[in-house]
DNA sequence: CGATTAGTTCGGTTAGTTCCGAACTAAGCT
DNA sequence: AGCTTAGTTCGGAACTAACCGAACTAATCG
């Protein structure tokens, strides 16, 4: 019964893993170890616990909890009498991961201005034939769509700031 | 004058070759290839082209050419009594990134609703320190946010799908 | 036919990543 | 002080990614 749980917990460690090893761009272990901190909640984990748990080295863990403490990624709490570290995800996950979405669409928003600015300039100096100039209501549209979308994000930002809750 | 603009577009190819070698997951020379053949536009860049233009091997335009076309990302057109492939951009490169937008959303989803399944087990089998219960909560709204943000951007879709234009 | 053009394939080199073990530090316990 | 616990640091092994050159194919041209 218990091992069942602990089977279902590790199985979601795994999936969980390889879906932050993409969308974070973490190491397969940094990804392994941030689901198994987000799949064990506020009772917190401990880098011991990790070793075992998730059958990596000391320096492993080591290396990989710093650099997701770095990141911004976790965090830890202690206790009175306790010499070790409690690991848990800081708090506005969440919210760091909208903002990082609006700062890549502002990013890609520049990004647009910048290309369609050097095409403009194409389509006006030479003079080339009349189909070969570049599409220029893309880049407008695109730009629109950029807004709209961090427009709604930021909408759903502001719900979520209001009663803050952990992943 | 005629150098100046091609000092400029290849700043660009740099520029935009470095956002897309993190947006779409690419080699350097690859992701460059993306930018130059994007800053070209409908008259297309031939092999050649590139090999002289990206300081890079043939092998390795011919490689990053060959995946290109196989993840649709590119396309070619012929003139007749010439040998050479011109690429340009696949005329749906906008759809097909917002189409990996959604899909990426619709997994995210599945995997919260995974999550949020296992959190609400632990919290019904062992009744541990109430404060130590998982928060659900936080899935239902950040699923609510991908329901809204994909909805918004489907929204976009079809206004784009309405009139077709190239980047 | 041989030469040229356009592009592919293969083997190898270099650069970079990921992880490990062993030796270390640093703090608290006896 | 010596022992234990908790974690760090360093060097290197194993692997992967990115690129290149050389030798190849395949089509066209003279």
């Amino acid at each position: 019964m218990k091992e069942d749980i602990c089977k279902e917990k590790m199985a979601l460690v795994e999936k969980l893993g390889v879906h932050l090893e993409n969308r974070e761009q973490l190491a397969p272990v940094a990804a392994r170890i941030l689901a198994y901190i987000i799949l064990t909640g506020k009772k917190g984990t401990t880098f011991e616990d990790m070793v075992t748990v998730l059958c990596a080295s000391k320096s492993t863990i080591s290396t990989h909890l710093n650099h997701l403490q770095d990141l911004n990624k976790i965090q830890y709490f202690t206790k009175t009498g306790d010499r070790k570290k409690y690991f848990i995800i800081k708090k506005d996950t969440i919210i760091q991961h909208i903002d990082k979405m609006v700062s890549n669409w502002d990013e890609e928003r520049i990004i647009h201005l910048e290309i369609k600015d050097y095409k403009q300039t194409i389509n006006n100096t030479k003079i080339e034939n009349e189909d070969e100039k570049f599409d220029l209501n893309f880049h407008d549209d695109y730009i629109k769509f950029i807004d709209e979308a961090s427009a709604s994000i930021k909408d759903l930002r502001e719900k979520i700031t209001d009663n803050q809750f952990d992943i």
